[in-house]
DNA sequence: ATTCTACTTGCAAATAAATTGCAAGTAGAA
DNA sequence: TTCTACTTGCAATTTATTTGCAAGTAGAAT
């Protein structure tokens, strides 16, 4: 569990009720969410420092970019479970987690095969499907 | 090498000077491009055909969607080249190819771990990080 | 070759996503 | 308590994507 306060001071980050509150609507969440999620999901909090809060908490490494293919970014909190992933039903956007990416050796050998990249520091993976219900339609 | 216009009729498309013209920019490029890029790349179609078009190839198989988390998507050939991903500098944007990403385990894996999943049908992954130039920085 | 129709396209306009500028507000160091 | 650099909200843009519709046309049927 993280403390709120904590992390952000830890990364140079002045407490603000925004920043609280925009990490308590993402740490109740149980899947990534919407900018416009996560406005909702707090009291008042403008649009645009929901994205410029988004965008910071990312590059700090307290949040990760989901993109499933939408028109639109998706977050999360990194948290604990740390490398998780999605599978997501192309049907009926239902989305569940899963782990078990052991992409250490794949981003390893693709680093060094590659012809100019010095680090690898995230990577994105995702599993588009039908879930049991879409499947038999 | 696919032919265009065999590849078009055998999904049931009509062989049109946008679609061929959109498909020749996609066959000539050498990494995924975006919705303006494909445009620029053809003479006078309409960004909605593009739009539409690129839709129409993906549902069809022919093109794939790539998201490198910027405010937009990236189509590219699916072509002969099936499986392979891109490795992303973060700081200028450079796009290199890899292959070696062998997901059939993980996603049989994750589709017998999940819920309520009942095929896999696509997978999308990309790794993040700094090309040599930009490390040094 | 001509006809006909369903599939396509372009244009205009609407909707949605993300970014930028700036003045006012405030957390936290001094 | 003071002060300043960091934050925020609001307005306005810019960029991305979608929708409606009339006009155009590929390709099957004749």
């Amino acid at each position: 569990m993280i403390v709120i306060a904590d992390a952000l001071k830890k990364r140079g980050f002045r407490v603000t009720a925004p920043r609280v509150s925009i990490f308590n609507v993402l740490q109740k969440a149980s899947y990534p969410m919407s900018v416009q999620e996560v406005k909702m999901g707090t009291k008042g909090v403008d649009t645009v420092t929901v994205y410029r809060t988004l965008e910071a908490f990312k590059q700090a490494g307290l949040v990760v970019q989901v993109d499933l293919q939408r028109g639109h970014a998706l977050y999360e909190l990194k948290e604990g479970k740390s490398d998780h992933h999605h599978i997501v039903c192309m049907s009926c956007k239902k989305i569940e987690d899963f782990t078990g990416c052991d992409y250490q050796p794949i981003a390893q050998q693709a680093l060094k095969k590659s012809k100019g990249f010095a680090k690898i520091i995230s990577h994105s993976l995702e599993l588009f499907g039908l879930c049991a219900l879409c499947a038999t339609k």
